[in-house]
DNA sequence: TCCGTCACCTGATGGGGCGTCAGAACTCAC
DNA sequence: GTGAGTTCTGACGCCCCATCAGGTGACGGA
């Protein structure tokens, strides 16, 4: 079982604060190969199972040696959760779609549909990166709970915020604001994982989508999302 | 990247369509042997991870050795499989609920309430096993992804068939049944997946379980849930 | 241009799991 | 008690892991 690392290490991923498995500050050829294999292990992930990769795999797929790839990460997990964080700065874009988008009346049910939308697709690019963090949070893993809690939370407590302004406005009452945005999150987050499957099963996604934005659309005003 | 097997061998696991690895039937012996792989298997699945489950540890805490295991099992993910199938069998009780309760009213919230209650109960007795058949689904592994179909789906079209009582009255229009069922379904499996996640940054599950509840009410009947 | 130094990379290695035999151990009917 | 059938395992060749000592290459200074 994975263990927590020393949380100070993370602190500032902007490729300056990296530090190589021997304390030393690499150089430009140093993060350049550092980069190649992180990207390396991104589409590694895409195409071989999480329980398969090797690292001998990535680092031949990078063209170096299984000893350079200890160089810049202690272990295969070490790397994806920095891809992990690299996709929660990414999703800063869906908290603004939150924040700034107007979800009052026929507006809101549109930007719940535009909202579905870009989640699906965000959860598309990242995928790989997306079910390792989802597994490995479940499995206790402290890393990749971090992560997994600081994009999802940052949802949360903008569907949250959104959905205070219309309890103080006395409408969507009866829950908790948090859990719901909580749950609503998950949903959004799990259909997104999972719309492929539902294609499987007979269920086109433009389907899956418009029910999706419904739930979203309740769930954060209270009010029936329009019935065309 | 794992692949499908033919599908033949897995029609009857009532114990009895068992075959070994070299294609004789086990006696009694036999099968008390491969029962206690098949224990040790769900037993290793919930104190490691996945990714570092190994078959010589299987087989040491069945009391065994390697070769035993790949006597019944051609892999470690074949002995998982099984697992995931006694799980959807396991599931059937749930799709009882639906199917079988009232959702008309205050007695459908309550009804809501007490199958999520089930629900989250359900997910943390299978949990280990879950997180696996939802990974290797993900990862396009046919085996999982026809597990993962038979055990959602029943829930799902439970769930469309109540809807479509509802809609047959008027009511819950401008949905796809099945599309609102598939989201709802898998919007309880993922709150049921990390209910823990939400203790952790301090949504009680009581809280969850009421949003959940209040989802659930609203997207099978299309009604507000009681405000109490 | 050459050289020293430091950054970067790798070949080689011990450790260990994988999957597969051949044959040992066990069981049970007679 | 015996033998045929069933079940189990020790041992093996293979490959991956993770590490270290030492080689290779880049770059600034003379």
């Amino acid at each position: 079982m994975p263990d927590a690392t020393s949380v100070d290490e993370n602190q500032d991923q902007d490729d300056e604060g990296v530090r190589a498995s021997d304390g030393r500050v690499p150089g430009r050829r140093g993060r350049a190969t550092r980069q190649k294999l992180l990207e390396q292990t991104a589409e590694m992930l895409r195409t071989t199972s999480y329980r398969d990769l090797k690292v001998i795999d990535i680092a031949r797929g990078a063209g170096t040696s299984p000893a350079t790839f200890y160089q810049y990460f202690g272990d295969v997990e070490a790397a994806i959760l920095l891809l992990g964080e690299e996709m929660a700065r990414d999703s800063e874009r869906l908290v603004h779609m939150i924040e700034e988008g107007d979800w009052g009346g026929d507006a809101g049910y549109e930007t719940a549909l535009a909202f579905a939308d870009e989640f699906i697709r965000f959860w598309d690019e990242h995928r790989p990166v997306l079910r390792v963090v989802d597994l490995s949070t479940d499995e206790g893993d402290r890393r990749f709970r971090n992560v997994r809690v600081r994009w999802l939370n940052n949802l949360t407590k903008a569907f949250a915020a959104v959905t205070e302004t219309f309890q103080a406005e006395g409408r969507n009452q009866g829950v908790d604001a948090m859990a719901n945005a909580g749950v609503l999150v998950t949903m959004i987050a799990n259909v997104a994982a999972h719309h492929y499957g539902f294609e499987y099963w007979g269920i086109p996604t433009a389907d899956v989508r418009i029910a999706l934005a419904r739930y979203t659309y309740w769930g954060v005003t209270g009010q029936q999302p329009p019935t065309s």
